[in-house]
DNA sequence: CTTATCCCCTGCCGGC
DNA sequence: TGCCGGCAGGGGATAA
């Protein structure tokens, strides 16, 4: 999926296309996208209510509709477009269509359906398990910072892996946590309670820097996920292992921390020293 | 508590 | 050209 980046966008581009409108039809094309209502209970709650508002959270979007909220995540591949009644049949990657009581349709396409969404009646969106055990917005919310530097005091874990942590920040993923720690100067390994203060407020800084960053930069076009045809990779170190380093020119590595492919400079991103078991090793 | 692995799916890319 | 393995910006379940 897109990161909170790219659910920031096609969140932004919902308000702009759904508020204020009634739907007329709700179809649901593949039933798997709907968790746990049918598809039919979903298409008949949706029926003639009106969008008057739509929020991010994480990597969440929610849809308010009057008395009931259409929470939707889009994990690897989903994305919203907007055409019209005119524009005839939905094309294959289409999950769900809404149509709209000024002639146009949003579309929910998901090529490898990992997308979900789900409908709760509003003011009870933290019912949802996955909404509930999120950490702090990693864009919009001050405590990120206390929760990171708490996070970081406790875990042996790699950084990598507790940026990615939707129960401690929400809205970091492979992509974005790569980017963060090279502004940062920390490697991706680097077990996050070895991180000195300083270190952990580069990051803490770094993360909604690179955050609206990477909005305005992925704002100016058509947003087109990386791999896709067509797509631009406007990203410092990100799928581009061997190509020099934008600021020092030593070239990129790629390795795999916490699971997922990652990419880092040698020489901006020193390796930690390994620790020895008996704990901190002097300085000299 | 942590890590690793697999799984859910489909499509693209590079190598042979 | 065709086939095949590897990879993919998420996240949950399960095993060790």
């Amino acid at each position: 999926m897109p990161e909170l980046p790219e659910v920031e966008i096609h969140a932004r581009n919902l308000r702009r296309w759904l508020v204020g409108r009634r739907v007329e039809q709700c179809q649901v094309v593949d039933s798997s996208l709907v968790v746990p209502e049918t598809a039919g209970e979903l298409q008949a709650a949706l029926q003639g209510r009106r969008f008057d508002g739509v929020i991010r959270r994480a990597k969440y979007v929610l849809c308010c509709l009057d008395d009931l909220t259409l929470v939707v995540h889009l994990r690897m591949t989903g994305r919203f477009v907007l055409d019209s009644y005119a524009a005839g049949p939905a094309t294959r990657p289409t999950r769900l269509t809404l149509l709209l009581d000024n002639g146009t349709r949003v579309r929910f396409e998901d090529r490898r359906r990992f997308g979900r969404v789900w409908l709760v009646p509003a003011g009870k969106e933290t019912e949802l398990s996955e909404l509930r055990s999120l950490g702090p917005d990693a864009l919009l919310d001050l405590d990120g910072h206390g929760a990171l530097e708490k996070a970081c005091r406790v875990s042996r874990r790699s950084v990598k892996a507790l940026l990615m942590d939707q129960h401690v920040i929400g809205g970091i993923g492979n992509i974005c946590a790569a980017e963060i720690l090279f502004r940062a100067g920390v490697h991706p390994a680097t077990p996050a309670s070895d991180l000195d203060a300083c270190s952990v407020s580069r990051i803490a800084r770094a993360i909604p820097r690179f955050l609206e960053w990477a909005i305005e930069a992925q704002s100016r076009k058509e947003l087109i996920y990386l791999g896709e045809k067509g797509a631009e990779n406007v990203f410092s170190l990100y799928r581009r292992a061997g190509e020099p380093c934008p600021a020092c020119g030593t070239p990129i590595r790629r390795t795999v921390v916490a699971g997922r492919g990652t990419y880092w400079c040698a020489t901006c991103q020193p390796e930690p020293a390994a620790a020895p078991t008996d704990g901190r090793r002097s300085a000299g």
